[in-house]
DNA sequence: TAATACTGCGAACATCGATCGCAGTATTAG
DNA sequence: CTAATACTGCGATCGATGTTCGCAGTATTA
């Protein structure tokens, strides 16, 4: 009559083990380590269930002692990378410099990690235990910010979207020509060609006059980063 | 010794059909128009070749006589969203203001199709000719503007992001407790009972002081964007 | 009229996530 | 000490997916 375990819903509210088999021969944190590492090599969608299993040298069907799906292996993953985050710091004072280095680290682990993005864009996001530690340091930082907690929250998730796009931007502008373009030779040289058809002239002359190499170093990267936040945040708190 | 035909690159550079055999039953269009119709009913996941076959009274067999795979299809249904957008409208030489407006009906796009971040976040994003219209238009509203022809490109880039965010942020919003969660009832649970625990103090108060619902309406919603877009586009261009 | 280049599509393949069930092992109960 | 129990590892396998092959039929070209 137990109605077939609805659902624990995540990794983290179900047991890591059991009490009563022999000792499980790898953990979670090694097959998280493996899929992270598949992912930086190869992207994405090269986290196959038996790709990690071959890196651990052991079957697909064993994965699933650990995990309960890719999804959750998905989850791990994310936190993982929320766990690369450096909450050591006190609360300084000046929440705003305080919250605009927390923000920078976050762009900085999506450039470590670019599948990051793929990953969050998932529905139905799940916190894991290092998420929630970022999100009570971020809490802390704010606290003597002004503004209500709903405002300090939506700040907090405004600004890991933000990590988000400007760590995607500047992956792109390092490939090669920006614009919202990726692959740079092809894709320019096909805009080129539609450009010069004469129903762009703005495209065609943007094209044309884009003359010099993008030479914007990382540190003036972060600069645009940084000063759009600084006149963001205070304005979402007031 | 011809080899093997390298890559036309892109659906667009490849022929809509042949010149010598019967005419095709389909058309790109129509196909493209399926697979909108199962993502916005069923998300992205749901629209496989099969499924869009099936919709078509046809074989998943013969979908590549039109495109040449799924990633393709893909392509097209971002073009076809954005030739969603109005660009009927001449620049009115307020580039700031008609700038704002583009932004809103982008982010209106993205409401209209949720998956639209999923479909973004491949690498490599292709350009159609919709998006080539768009750009061009974008750069023709910026003509009268500061700023080199790379700093337009980039803020038009940017600006594209922002909408893309700030209409997930919203989605959100609009599907329960905000904060970064998903699932409104479980997540929220689940957060609180973490931060009862003792170890996240700050969450705990920022949960237990949320009081009053959202409340905030979409008019506020565009508003926030808006003032966000006023402030910041002019800051890029200078 | 013959050659050609296409179209529609059933059948099939490789790969994926996931499940089943069995053999083996550690823990617990009596 | 023994039996019952609850776990672990994992080969075999299932259903779904993207994609290819090859054939029968059809319109265009020579």
């Amino acid at each position: 009559m137990a109605d077939r375990e609805t659902r624990p819903t995540t990794v983290w509210s179900r047991p890591e083990r059991g009490a009563r088999g022999p000792a499980p021969e790898r953990s979670r944190y090694e097959i998280t380590a493996a899929a992270l590492a598949l992912a930086d090599a190869e992207g994405l969608a090269a986290v196959s269930m038996r790709a990690v299993a071959q890196r651990l040298g052991t079957g697909p069907a064993s994965l699933y002692r650990y995990v309960g799906s890719r999804e959750e292996l998905l989850d791990l993953m994310a936190d993982a990378v929320a766990g690369e985050l450096d909450l050591s710091a006190a609360p300084s004072g000046d929440w705003l410099g305080d919250l605009v280095g927390l923000a920078l680290q976050s762009k900085a682990a999506h450039t470590r990690h670019p599948w990051l993005p793929e990953l969050n864009d998932r529905r139905g996001e799940v916190l894991g235990p290092h998420a929630i530690d970022y999100l009570d340091h971020a809490l802390a930082v704010l606290a003597p910010a002004p503004g209500t907690s709903r405002q300090k929250l939506e700040a907090i998730g405004l600004l890991g979207g933000l990590a988000t796009l400007f760590a995607r931007r500047e992956a792109m502008a390092a490939a090669g020509e920006d614009s919202g373009a990726g692959d740079p030779p092809a894709q320019a040289a096909h805009l080129a060609a539609v450009a010069a058809e004469g129903r762009h002239p703005h495209l065609l002359a943007a094209l044309t006059a884009a003359g010099p190499p993008p030479v914007a170093g990382p540190a003036e990267r972060d600069a645009l980063f940084e000063r759009l936040l600084r006149r963001l945040l205070p304005s979402m708190l007031g």
